[in-house]
DNA sequence: GTGGGATCTTTCCTATAGGATGCTTGCCTG
DNA sequence: CAGGCAAGCATCCTATAGGAAAGATCCCAC
């Protein structure tokens, strides 16, 4: 594992140091380079980065409020488990929920301008220098999550915004997996609920993106038929 | 300041240092001991505790996730300032999403023991015991967030019991004030929330907490001419 | 051979010290 | 008298060291 995190630290140090190993120790969890339901060894980590151990205590609180990780008190840091089927259901409902919300929001709100923007972004593909496998999933899934949180930008409320913003991050503790054969559909999906949004319909907005939604939510159920370790009790 | 802290401190000792830290500042930000929009000194904080600074920083860290201190990068920690009145209609906005959903869950999915306990709970009532003025609030604060909880555990999504309550830390950021006049209405609120419920009528439930929570709305508003202050901007 | 206990090791948790950065105050110059 | 600069100060940020608790392993007794 230590190979594996070498060479991928340190990329751009930010104003404190704090701030860039969590944006690092996000990065790793987020791409499984720190498999789910595995221990975290703090003085590990921070040799491994580069740092004392004090700056990675203080990053891992953080993530463990974004809940990424989760600290049994007298025992450690350990990354969230994989979703189970039932933690998965319960997050496309909020989603549905949500996000349903958002996009009638931003129907009813927008200005010319964003509407524009929404429109432009749903067309938007992953270009084929992306490559291929890994690399490719990796670029569709910023894709998608630029795409959603422009909506939620544009819906006009913070706390809105920041509450799909963390599901997102939820989203991530799921099997890496996506057909890539249906990425084209997600996109007519997403010029779908664009459209509604430019119309100004918030009723349309809704129903298409609970239409995304509900299909994307079906696009990831294999996932779960695909390996057969599911998460611990 | 520190006068008002001192002897409020080390309430139980929980498991570790830092959790018992983490929950001493949260209540401190909550009842306004540590005033909002103002500087928080790490080394001053954790003299006062009778910690050393590094359960503080894991602490604040924690805490910042939570939405009730913000950290500037090299200048330090500050709590929170109050709400302004957009950012209030956005709370409630959000609070209207989320809690109708909730209360529709919990008329479709309570069990019969937890329909008898969300009766009870709304049944409830502040003993006079609880003194009057602050400490009448706070015991009325409580309450009204108990029987909220109660319903969002009983309907049975965990990422929606969640957001609900990162919300109601937010509302503690609202100025001290409620109308203690009202809180019978308050009750009968809740009661008719209840009997919603235990009906096991999902639209119904949805529309008695949309009103309680509109009603509720309004009768907060009159905080914000209270204070000629408003929030830094 | 199995169960219990004690010891050992690993890891987390807390505390203290030093270096660096930003902010404020006072002084000087135009 | 006003604006700019510099020095001092306070504060945050990082690093290292020591103490404590929990888990694992080994040994002994039954």
């Amino acid at each position: 594992m230590t190979e594996t995190i070498r060479g991928r630290i340190r990329p751009a140090r930010r104003l404190t140091l704090t701030e860039d190993v969590y944006e690092t120790i996000k990065g790793l969890v987020m791409d499984h380079t720190l498999p789910p339901n595995e221990r975290v060894n703090i003085d590990a980590l921070a040799r491994e980065l580069d740092v004392s151990p004090t700056p990675v205590r203080e990053a891992l609180a953080r993530l463990e409020s974004d809940g990424l990780v989760r600290k049994r008190p007298l025992s450690g840091y350990t990354t969230t488990p994989l979703l189970s089927r039932a933690e998965f259901d319960d997050l496309f409902d909020m989603r549905l929920l949500l996000e349903g919300d958002s996009a009638a929001r931003a129907a009813a709100n927008a200005s010319t301008a964003n509407r524009q923007r929404i429109s432009t972004e749903a067309d938007a593909t992953v270009g084929v220098e992306a490559g291929d496998g890994y690399r490719r999933h990796a670029a569709f899934t910023a894709l998608d999550a630029k795409f959603h949180d422009l909506i939620a930008e544009v819906a006009g409320s913070a706390l809105l915004r920041e509450a799909i913003t963390r599901l997102h991050s939820h989203l991530h503790l799921h099997r890496l997996y996506f057909p890539a054969a249906q990425a084209a559909d997600t996109t007519v999906e997403h010029q779908r609920i664009a459209a509604a949004i430019t119309l100004g319909d918030p009723e349309a907005a809704t129903a298409a993106m609970r239409d995304h939604l509900t299909a994307a939510r079906l696009r990831h159920l294999p996932a779960f038929d695909q390996m057969p370790s599911g998460p611990a009790a």
